[in-house]
DNA sequence: TCTACATTCTCTAGTCACTAGAGGATCAAG
DNA sequence: CTTGATCCTCTAGTGACTAGAGAATGTAGA
């Protein structure tokens, strides 16, 4: 039986976000020592890890309910396994391509301007001016995603 | 003069977006009707754009402050602004490398398994199956991303 | 003029997946 | 017996909105 502390070493996730997915109800409440202290078992720690790996593949909380809920009943046909992954997949395409083709004018704005007054600025300049831009602006690329550790 | 919702129509920013900005600062409280109705001016528009652009280019609110504030202030150096888009043109160049990745893992997990039972599911097993894994899930690639029109 | 419907207003709370911190209890080592 | 690490619960904050309540105002047709 591990405490959270040796949890959270072995599955590189924080003491509190173990917590928290216990609370969204990705694991259940574990056995508690006398004096309260969560205790964990080996199948909590591979459930655990289950879940740091999906959310690395960028799957969400709610596709990862499914997917566990799927692994608790092998007995159920697992299409909904591929369908989860597959539209993930494809989200992640999409993704790929729209940042090409934001990467594409970032080059074209980020073209240093030595430092001249910002007048002259050339950034500024092409986000004022939607009509000089190449893609569909329609949706937004969402988070930057400067990356977490956990 | 334009009523937020026609302003709404022309930048393709929704009405309480629109209204959110203001409280953020981003653009400043407009005129008002006697009845307390905001009314725009075509500086408004222009300025809602510049927003909408740089924030379907993936800019975060701060940056789009900074530029902003730049933009009011024409006599300054603009090193200021291009050193934010070269920021920002690093993240989405290591975005992108990082979406590629998760794509091959990705495309590696979801092959469709014929419809069997999730006891041989090979999405679950991949991803209960750490160490089959390649790259280092160090760090999560943060939302899913399902775009946003406004 | 009346009625119906659209639009606007302010305000609060919810989203997602955590993270940070307060304030206190318990544990292991020296 | 003290020190410091770890644990507990709880609340609130993050970013960039979105949704909804409840009320006032605007506009178009009969």
């Amino acid at each position: 039986m591990l405490t959270i502390g040796a949890v959270s070493k072995r599955t590189g996730i924080k003491v509190p976000t173990i917590r928290f997915y216990e609370g969204e109800g990705l694991i259940k409440a574990p056995a508690r020592t006398g004096s309260g202290r969560r205790l964990y078992a080996d199948a909590d720690v591979r459930r655990l890890s289950f879940i740091r790996h999906a959310r690395a593949l960028g799957f969400e909380l709610s596709d990862i309910r499914s997917l566990l809920d799927l692994s608790d009943h092998p007995d159920r046909p697992c299409g909904q396994a591929d369908q989860i992954a597959q539209r993930h997949l494809n989200d992640v395409d999409a993704r790929i391509a729209q940042l090409r083709a934001l990467k594409r004018e970032l080059s074209r704005i980020a073209a240093p301007c030595a430092g001249g007054p910002a007048a002259q600025c050339r950034v500024i300049e092409a986000l004022a001016d939607h009509s000089a831009c190449a893609g569909d602006h329609a949706r937004a690329p969402e988070r930057t995603g400067k990356g977490n550790a956990n």
